[in-house]
DNA sequence: TTTCTTACA
DNA sequence: TGTAAGCA
């Protein structure tokens, strides 16, 4: 009973004085709403860094409870902790303010980096056999994927190029390629909708969006550089993953049916 | 005694 | 993931 007139455990004279916020462990697990024991599993998973420790006692800090709520958060959405440990380590990689923005850069710059390729629509007709149209020309450069001018026909990406070519060649239509391009562009947007969604919630949530100071401002600007190589990734492996169980499926069907 | 870890179910 | 027992 005289425990309970103790402190809670949060050190608000350090927060007052501008230094961090300091939790035991009990108190993080509380605020993040997971199990104690369950903090101890993060840990040893490599999900969590480990805390400071004064003596017996372990000192967590803001970034853990963060990054706690971030794991269950997670965890909660059906993600393993094995993924989570993947995304985790790849933030961490996009870890410094610089190399964030390096990131950032590259993601951003279209094609990443790709040589353009330009050729003739007569060039253009003959690489991709007579399936291909005006009009599939004409949809590719409403999604971005050819530039027209005039006769000349360029193409910002040579591996997308090539790609498609590669599909044409397996007997996919033209046609479909493009209604595939459409579709995932349109899922590309709603996942990034998404992915803000939660960024809004997390990162920003609590403070609500009244008027942010410099430093706020600057920690929601590396936030934001964060989350692209963050959702990046979170995508990449789970299309990997869906990609792997639609083919695994689709195998296992031909095998039944040639039986 | 409390706080945390280890180890096992 | 719970928990009993050991440790500092």
């Amino acid at each position: 009973m005289g425990t309970e007139a103790q402190t809670d455990g949060t050190e608000d004279i350090a927060a007052a004085a501008g230094g961090e916020r300091r939790y035991r462990r009990e108190d993080v697990a509380r605020a993040a709403g997971v199990k104690v024991r369950n903090l101890r599993y993060y840990q040893e998973r490599g999900l969590l860094p480990p805390p400071r420790r004064e003596g017996r006692i372990a000192w967590y800090s803001d970034d853990h409870l963060t990054r706690l709520r971030l794991i269950s958060d997670l965890l909660g959405r059906g993600y393993t902790v094995n993924g989570i440990g993947e995304l985790l380590a790849a933030w961490e990689h996009g870890g410094g303010l610089s190399q964030l923005l390096g990131l950032e850069r590259e993601m951003t710059r279209d094609w990443v980096q790709e040589e353009p390729v330009t050729m003739t629509r007569a060039e253009l007709r003959e690489l991709f056999g007579p399936g291909a149209t005006a009009e599939h020309t004409r949809r590719a450069a409403e999604l971005g994927y050819v530039r027209l001018d005039g006769e000349r026909v360029t193409y910002p990406s040579r591996r997308l190029l090539e790609a498609t070519v590669a599909l044409v060649r397996q007997g996919v239509p033209l046609g479909e390629i493009l209604d595939a391009g459409d579709f995932v562009q349109v899922q590309a947007a709603a996942l990034a909708d998404r992915f803000v969604g939660l960024f809004r919630q997390h990162v920003i949530g609590a403070e609500g969006l009244g008027p942010l100071s410099a430093s706020q401002l600057d920690h929601v600007r590396e936030a934001v550089a964060a989350l692209r190589p963050v959702a990046g990734e979170v995508v990449a492996t789970e299309f990997a993953r869906a990609m792997g169980r639609r083919v695994e499926a689709e195998v296992a069907e031909l095998l039944r049916t040639e039986q």
